[in-house]
DNA sequence: AAAGCACCCTGTACGC
DNA sequence: TGCGTACAGGGTGCTT
């Protein structure tokens, strides 16, 4: 176990890292959107092969260069980028960075895939884990096939989350985490929105009350479209920027991810982690019932 | 369907 | 000072 005492206290760190969900994503994506359609890619440098998931990175070379961006989106935590001929995918995982800067600015660290723009700018895709992964396909459906609903879209309904919950006998927080459940959340926003509905990590999805369906359909909603309103969050680590390198301003308003031991906003009680399916969860022992 | 695990990777922080 | 090791994270794939 680990030793509190010993462990510096600075920010919201304890060893967690920020990495790009939802709102982060969605911040990238519409910062990119400002400035990337229209732009002509005219060269591509791939630093390591392993960043391009497919096809081989010889042909992604090959059939990217030339293309026209027309518009980019996302969907789920992938940033879609519409080509005149196919589309680029990216998945940021956990260390990925997606940044547009002039094809001057000095070269960063972790560099892996390098795009040249005719205007003189570069996107540029660093990533410092390697987990990231770069698509180049004709239809995005052939990479977001297995995803589950927008949770911010305008006709995901209480109704909708509803007939997905009753369908499920497993644990809320292994379920939020899911992407062909909820395409979008990660371990802050799945951790806090079960915080903000008052519901337990461990609590059984097909338990749930027909109040508590909706405090957590609302839950889920508020915590990602204020995380959005925010653009994102990046904590002390720095791990996520925007396209343009600038931090976001959720981490002010994180109530239980990353907070282990200190006191829970509402009750006071020390929050409390566990693990599970091997990844962390953070809650309120008193706020979140069971 | 659910749960557990290893894997991919590296920076950081720890123990010695 | 320096070295070895545990660990965090998302998603995939495998096994139970």
């Amino acid at each position: 176990m680990w030793n509190l005492k010993s462990r510096p206290k600075v920010g919201l760190g304890w060893g967690l890292r920020a990495m790009p969900e939802l709102p982060e994503v969605e911040t990238v994506a519409s910062d990119l959107r400002a400035h990337l359609t229209g732009r002509r890619i005219v060269g591509v440098t791939v630093n390591w092969q392993r960043s391009i998931a497919r096809p081989s990175h010889e042909e992604f070379i090959q059939q990217v260069i030339g293309c026209q961006v027309r518009s980019v989106s996302r969907r789920g935590k992938y940033i879609v980028i519409e080509l005149d001929r196919g589309y680029l995918l990216v998945h940021l995982k956990m260390s990925g960075r997606l940044q547009l800067v002039p094809a001057m600015q000095p070269l960063d660290t972790h560099l892996r895939v390098v795009f040249d723009l005719d205007d003189g700018h570069q996107l540029r895709f660093q990533d410092t884990r390697k987990f990231g992964r770069l698509y180049l396909v004709d239809d995005p459906h052939q990479v977001t096939a297995g995803l589950g609903p927008e949770p911010l879209a305008d006709n995901f309904t209480l109704d909708d989350f509803r007939e997905l919950l009753v369908r499920r006998t497993g644990r809320l927080k292994p379920l939020l985490l899911n992407q062909s459940f909820l395409a979008g959340l990660g371990n802050i926003y799945a951790d806090e929105s079960l915080f903000a509905a008052g519901l337990h990590p461990l609590r059984k999805a097909d338990s749930l009350t027909l109040a508590e369906q909706a405090l957590l359909y609302r839950a889920i909603r508020t915590v990602l479209s204020g995380a959005v309103a925010g653009r994102g969050t990046t904590l002390s680590d720095g791990g996520y920027t925007d396209a343009a390198g600038q931090a976001g301003t959720f981490q002010h308003r994180i109530a239980v991810y990353g907070r282990t031991g200190k006191p829970c906003h509402r009750c006071q009680t020390p929050i409390e982690r566990i693990v599970l399916g091997g990844r962390s969860a953070h809650y309120c022992p008193v706020c979140q019932v069971v």
